[in-house]
DNA sequence: AACACCGCCTGAGCGC
DNA sequence: TGCGCTCAGGCGGTGT
């Protein structure tokens, strides 16, 4: 499911389209699109006509910036996927395409999404997407000891929950806060304002390490993510809980605990984490 | 105010 | 073979 380490993998993939200008769209489900003000959807929203000059993330967000200061935020939610097929290229699954870029030099950008949890979002200037990232918190690869301080120390919920908060820190989702977890040798039912600042700067680290290992493997392919060019990620072969509850830790042996954490299924060791 | 919880949505995987 | 059920989870909205 795509997080940080996917959108990553996926902006990356999508460097090509710096440069290039988008000849025409074509939205096959509007309501997939918000506007930033409520208006109908017109193809200019969706950067029709305006070359791409920038692609930047925060957290799970992906944002296409145009020469012209328009700005699209891509969300993948949980099943999203663009991307990037060469002229006369052809789609290896064409249903729930709900967008389509066609790029000077006929090559064409897909947004598709079966479950429909992600989708697109317009901003009419750079300011605008400023303001609106304002309210997440540091992109995850940038967390720090302090950081999750500010927030652990005022808060009573499961140390989990605080890392899955996209307010505290963006870009850890399920997988990630798992496997972060696990690193740090931390239990994620902890109550928050119980961990010490030590144990918060070895979090922070995990996340870091976590985070950067995943990008370096392209991310995690459990199931549909691939980049803009098709390819799956094999960060899911490091995974060392995740999808992993019932069987033995790798590092101990200890039967692998699942349990349910902020309403998502979690898996840690009883003996590694403490 | 802080936090819990629901519902959205589809496809995979399972049991029968 | 095929049906129906459960599960997966990011996130916005609502409830406590």
């Amino acid at each position: 499911m795509p997080e940080l380490p996917e959108v990553e993998s996926l902006r990356l993939s999508l460097l090509p389209l710096v440069g290039r200008r988008i000849a025409s769209v074509r939205l096959h489900r509007a309501d997939i699109v918000t506007s930033h003000d409520g208006s109908t959807i017109r193809p200019r929203h969706l950067l029709a006509g305006a070359t791409v000059t920038e692609l930047r993330r925060r957290g799970k967000q992906l944002a296409i910036l145009a020469g012209d200061g328009r700005v699209l935020i891509v969300h993948l939610g949980m099943s999203g996927q663009l991307f990037l097929v060469p002229a006369g290229g052809r789609l290896s699954k064409a249903d729930h395409i709900h967008s389509t870029w066609s790029l000077d030099g006929r090559d064409r950008l897909f947004f598709r999404d079966p479950r429909r949890f992600g989708g697109l979002w317009t901003l009419p200037t750079l300011d605008a997407l400023n303001e609106r990232w304002s309210a997440l918190g540091p992109d995850a690869l940038e967390v720090s000891g302090p950081i999750l301080a500010a927030a652990a120390q005022t808060s009573q919920r499961a140390i989990k929950a605080l890392l899955l908060d996209q307010t505290v820190l963006a870009g850890v989702g399920n997988i990630y806060a798992d496997e972060s977890l696990f690193l740090s040798g931390i239990r994620p039912g902890r109550r928050s304002d119980r961990l010490s600042l030590p144990e918060l700067d070895i979090l922070a680290k995990a996340v870091r390490t976590v985070l950067r290992g995943a990008i370096r493997a392209g991310g995690s392919t459990l199931r549909d993510y691939a980049n803009a060019s098709g390819e799956a990620g094999t960060a899911q072969q490091s995974h060392a809980v995740y999808g992993l509850a019932a069987t033995p830790c790798a590092v101990c042996g200890t039967i692998l605990v699942g349990s349910v954490i902020a309403q998502r299924t979690t898996v840690h060791c009883p003996q590694c984490q403490r």
